[in-house]
DNA sequence: AATAATATAGAACAAACGCTCGGAAAAGTC
DNA sequence: GACTTTTCCGAGCGTTTGTTCTATATTATT
């Protein structure tokens, strides 16, 4: 890993728990291991630490959403998930919720963003849209094959997206360990199924 | 209104825009308009006066509670709600709603502790308790009355409570005016209606 | 092996930081 | 009106901040 990978992956996790302000230049280079001057070959000046790093990782979001989600841009071509049926919900939200909550960059990333949102507008941006907008989206896209499939009832995919992420959002944001969030997810996707499974009607 | 007042408007004001370390003693006292050694007559440093704010919302939040929201913690006597039905959750939540997030007050601490709850831990724990665990709590309490009175079908009263206050915690942290959340709590209201109000078994 | 390019360290800079102090002004008490 | 208490201001303290500079190491290229 070169150098200025590590001033990133370094000055992230500061920025993570402490915010811009709450470290300094000095902080960083002492956790890489080198003098604070030395930081100014890899990066103009502080501002650029801080840019980089988002830049980073938006990068490594889109990838994200490209690869592990879904192509759910690419027209209204639901037949990605023909096959899914309801049973398999409960296990495509835990892998996408333990991504977001445990994978070492996205979790440092979603607090950088939660913490710079009011200060920076850049941030507020793509943490709406990376924790709220592109979430219901994907989920909109799954549920829609669901309707389709006849595994749950027909309503608006958005609004019932929304439904589904509002307490996945929450648990994200309150709990502090994956496993404390773990059953709240499992109920929740337990009243989920409850309430827009299919049923025939009376 | 004291000087000491207006230390702790205005404090709260700008912490919760830019945190901890993103204001000087010189930015407070210069939006309070004094000198920053006038400020040491009311505070003794700047710690006291971030907990002196911290202090002061956390009084007044439990005043909310306690007066505008509901005796929830006085046993299980849901007598407060007997008539209430599910027409007037809309109006009811509205109101919530617009205080958690209109008032200038908790708007502000909301903030506050949303960007100071990774580098102090008493700020997590409020957060936790004020954002969630209590109005969880409180909804809990309102759909107990909702199942007595036959209203909604009967659940775990918290597991209900969460499926509702998910959405509501998404769209209070992540709307940016309460004019861009109303539509969006109305939709998820309805939802939440068609899900959960009673039905006679067929 | 010599040369060029790059990374590092140490010293130093001005500016901003939290904070203290002494004296002037204001407010409250008798 | 004299006295005490509180509040304010300006100057200044030592420290930390972000950043620059120069000399020395390390690495890459020829």
């Amino acid at each position: 890993m070169t150098t200025k990978e590590r001033i990133v992956e370094t000055a992230l996790e500061l920025f993570s728990q402490r915010g811009y302000d709450g470290v300094s230049v000095r902080d960083i280079a002492r956790a890489v291991g080198i003098r604070e001057s030395s930081l100014y070959n890899h990066f103009e000046n502080k501002r650029a630490i801080f840019d980089g790093i988002v830049d980073v990782c938006v990068r490594q979001s889109e990838v994200y959403f490209r690869e592990s989600a879904l192509p759910f841009d690419q027209g209204d071509d639901t037949s990605v998930y023909r096959g899914i049926g309801l049973e398999h919900l409960q296990e495509l939200i835990e892998r996408t919720f333990r991504f977001f909550f445990d994978d070492p960059w996205n979790a440092r990333f979603r607090r950088l963003l939660l913490v710079s949102q009011y200060a920076e507008p850049r941030c507020r941006d793509i943490y709406q849209q990376l924790y709220r907008d592109k979430c219901i989206a994907v989920q909109a896209y799954i549920f829609s094959a669901l309707m389709d499939a006849g595994e749950i009832r027909r309503e608006d995919p958005l609004a019932v997206a929304a439904e589904f992420h509002g307490p996945m959002f929450m648990w994200i944001h309150t709990c502090d360990s994956f496993e404390e969030a773990r059953p709240l997810i499992r109920e929740h996707v337990e009243q989920f199924r409850k309430n827009y499974e299919w049923r025939p009607t009376p």
